[in-house]
DNA sequence: AATATAAGGTGTATTTTCTACACTAAGTAG
DNA sequence: CTACTTAGTGTAGAAAATACACCTTATATT
């Protein structure tokens, strides 16, 4: 690096891939872009990172004005710098993705107006999307589908009480293929991270199940610790 | 995004974590500083990412620039972006590793003049490093760490001939702890990615031991289908 | 030639984890 | 009270992980 930066025109920014769960479907949220280029189109949540905010502190910030949550469990996955993945300069962007638990859909309400709308779309039935994001999307999606192999970061995506049968429902999603329930169940009890409630869902026309919750000091512990190779 | 992408002086640079084996012992690639800032000190191998360049092909110019090596697997893990980790400016940085088969550490010659030296520093000894470069370096080594405990990525470190005891130290000082023979050589030719050779060590004053060779056919047969999760 | 030295190379029993698989129990709706 | 729907449970076999110790082979030394 010479005494003196060298410099052209760029810029950063940050997409995100924001996870969410709904009426038993994954999906993400998109925006209905309302400035060209790609106005119209739909697009990944992003936007370009300020001159004195680090990239962590734009994508809580970015998310935050999408979405009006804060406190959301964040990774940044991978950074994408095509030369032309912008057509209008040169745009670095830094991927993150978050797992949300959706209390509803209503509260989607953009607070910028390079918005129009900020939609949940399910997975399987999304859009062309504007510049490199259908890429960044599977690339985050990749991610979380290897991650919860090793590590049940799913719960960020259930309401805080569950059941066993809505979790296992989430993985399977997830991973796209059926598990086998008595395994499924061994296997997440066995983490030791559930805590078992004295409540029951309510409200179906069945039998109803009991509700768990994840215990997050426990799942601290087991998950911080370094993965292991055996002696 | 606006119609017109609004600007600040930013840059993106690369920096690289460059792993090599050498006389039993995980060394990185250091270089030490020509000019300001941190003139004279110790520093990860990177530079700037050019107006019309990709990141994946900066990171394969800068490595080939500071080692006149190409084709090397090289695997982006993280940006750094905080606001002040450069002094003289807003510069983002893309960190990849890479691993290395030394062929003996002449070769080191830097063709770019911002750099004195090249050479390769053990890691359990490393010096300070200019920048942020001390918390890329625990980054990917952390990376790697956890890497090969999923995937045998060792053996690109390693002379394309090697014996098991070879492949079992690199382990043994990735990971830092020392691991059992015979279940060692157990697991590693269960995967079935070793060729045995009809050849042994040369030059030895003890039993030569068998050679072996990594079969890259089969090893990415292996691992670049999904994780899975069981049914 | 004999001996010392240093690493190479090998097997088995135990425990743990993973997998496959099917029926009864409980609650709701009619 | 019956039908329906999901909840909830156990076991046996296979595979993988772990713990553990001795003989073999090549070289160097006397």
């Amino acid at each position: 690096m010479e005494t003196i930066l060298p410099k052209f025109d760029s810029v950063f920014s940050i997409d995100c891939v924001i996870f969410g769960f709904d009426e038993g479907e994954l999906k993400i949220l998109l925006i209905e872009r309302n400035v060209e280029p790609f106005k119209d189109w739909w697009a990944l949540p992003g936007y370009l990172v300020e001159e004195n905010e680090s990239l962590d502190h734009a994508a809580e910030r970015i998310l935050y004005e999408l979405t009006g949550l804060r406190d959301i469990f964040m990774d940044q996955f991978y950074t994408f710098g095509d030369v032309d993945r912008h057509p209008q300069g040169r745009v670095v962007t830094v991927a993150y993705y978050a797992m949300l638990r959706l209390n509803g859909p209503k509260e989607l309400k953009p607070v910028t107006t390079y918005a129009k709308n900020a939609v949940w779309y399910p997975i399987n039935d999304l859009p062309k999307l504007a510049f490199d994001h259908s890429k960044i999307f599977e690339r985050g999606f990749l991610k979380i589908r290897n991650k919860i192999t090793y590590q049940p970061i799913a719960f960020e995506l259930l309401p805080e009480k569950f059941t066993l049968t809505q979790l296992q429902h989430l993985y399977e999603v997830i991973l796209n293929k059926s598990l086998d329930k008595r395994n499924f169940r061994k296997k997440m009890l066995n983490y030791g991270i559930l805590k078992e409630l004295d409540e029951k869902q309510k409200g179906v026309s069945y039998r109803a199940a009991k509700l768990y919750k994840f215990d997050r000091r426990k799942y601290a512990k087991l998950f911080q610790k370094e993965l292991t190779f055996g002696k």
